[in-house]
DNA sequence: CGGCATGTGTAATCGCTGATTACATTTGAC
DNA sequence: GTCAAATGTAATCAGCGATTACACATGCCG
């Protein structure tokens, strides 16, 4: 029965009940899962962190799914906005020195936010193909990669005979592989004595400097 | 109170009161997750299916986790048999070669038994390092690898200058990448119209091609 | 100002889960 | 043949996602 105190509301002050309960939300699971992980993240908990019944997220969100694909949204926002940072910072318009550099800055942030990467890489926790943002901001993406790898075959950075949807898929298996390893934990028993960034920058530029013009020819 | 009938033992007569509880907890267990994934995998279907109370596993398993782990180390027995056995089945001293066979033998059995890949490469629902079996396995694949790496550079199939350790990485996480994106149901973003097979071993000899000899030089 | 539909949070509850405990039964070694 | 150890059962616990009925606040209508 009785509630807690509503004359001083503890959140923003002017606004409804909570203030804004889906920020609230968003940020205490983001807080969440970067502590304990999406596996044991429970919506009670994400409840009393933000100082609200348990049945109260069910307004906003009807499923616990559909919370964490929210989360997700602001994930892969996050994540194009880093690829697009790493891209302008470079200041050159060399195709295949961006390209290399998106695959950098798709590391660096996978490795910066390994959760939120496992979010947006799962299509069990989260209900992907259900948001078309999430679908949407994805394949702009690779319309960005495949936008260069034409770019870098007209410039004949590439070889001429080469299949372009074999190099997208094998570009994108090759970063992701390498996230994942990093961030399920392979990278140390598959490459001793470096640091994950080290290692990983190594083998991105391995593979650029195979795949693209092999010097001459 | 009552408990079933004592005079017709269900399972394998003359043995223990199941018969042998640890074989068939392994074998439901296989046999639901191939049935409803991973996620759903609840003890208590598993017990329900191998006949016996919820808490009989714990006195075999002390967690679900460890059961998980057992059939871990299950899936990882035979995924170096299909390792072994592509090895074997390509009548081939080639170093090279080899290389590439085990990579698609690798592919090919993680798209046959894709649950039982996410299992042995998840070190969030199974106890990896708690399992030698699944450490020392998984160094003896990598060991066989950069025998294979080393035989290659002898015989002068890899460009001289090459770090090795960086070819094992790259190579893992190529393979790893292409087989989660295929078990995460990302491939068909990244490439449309091509059967998951198809498109993973083009990908592959496509890595292969690159990473070995550049046809001279 | 007063009433009231709507939006929002609470409380209680359901069925399920993994895990623990006390107890019953079977087994095999002595 | 006896008995400790091994094995399975039953009952129970706390926690989970989800649903429902209810309490309350809000802002719009007159």
């Amino acid at each position: 029965m009785q509630r807690k105190s509503r004359k001083d509301p503890v959140a923003k002050p002017g606004a409804y009940h909570h203030g804004d309960l889906v920020t609230t939300l968003l940020a205490a699971t983001t807080a969440l899962i970067e502590e304990r992980g999406v596996e044991g993240l429970s919506l009670r908990e994400v409840s009393k962190r933000a100082g609200v019944s348990p049945g109260a997220p069910f307004r906003h969100f009807s499923t616990k799914k559909a919370l964490l694909t929210a989360v997700a949204e602001q994930a892969m926002d996050r994540l194009s906005d880093a690829l697009t940072s790493a891209q302008t910072k470079l200041k050159s318009a060399d195709p295949a020195a961006i390209y290399e550099a998106i695959g950098v800055g798709y590391l660096d942030w996978a490795l910066s936010n390994p959760t939120h990467f496992q979010i947006i890489s799962s299509r069990t926790i989260i209900d992907f193909d259900a948001s078309s943002k999430l679908v949407d901001q994805n394949a702009a993406i690779r319309d960005r990669m495949v936008d260069l790898l034409l770019q870098a075959q007209q410039l004949g950075q590439l070889p001429p005979a080469v299949d372009l949807n074999l190099v997208i898929l094998s570009s994108r298996a090759f970063t992701y592989g390498l996230a994942r390893m990093a961030i399920d934990g392979h990278l140390s028993g598959w490459h001793p004595r470096e640091t994950p960034t080290k290692a990983m920058r190594g083998a991105l530029r391995l593979f650029m400097t195979q795949l693209f013009v092999p010097h001459s020819r």
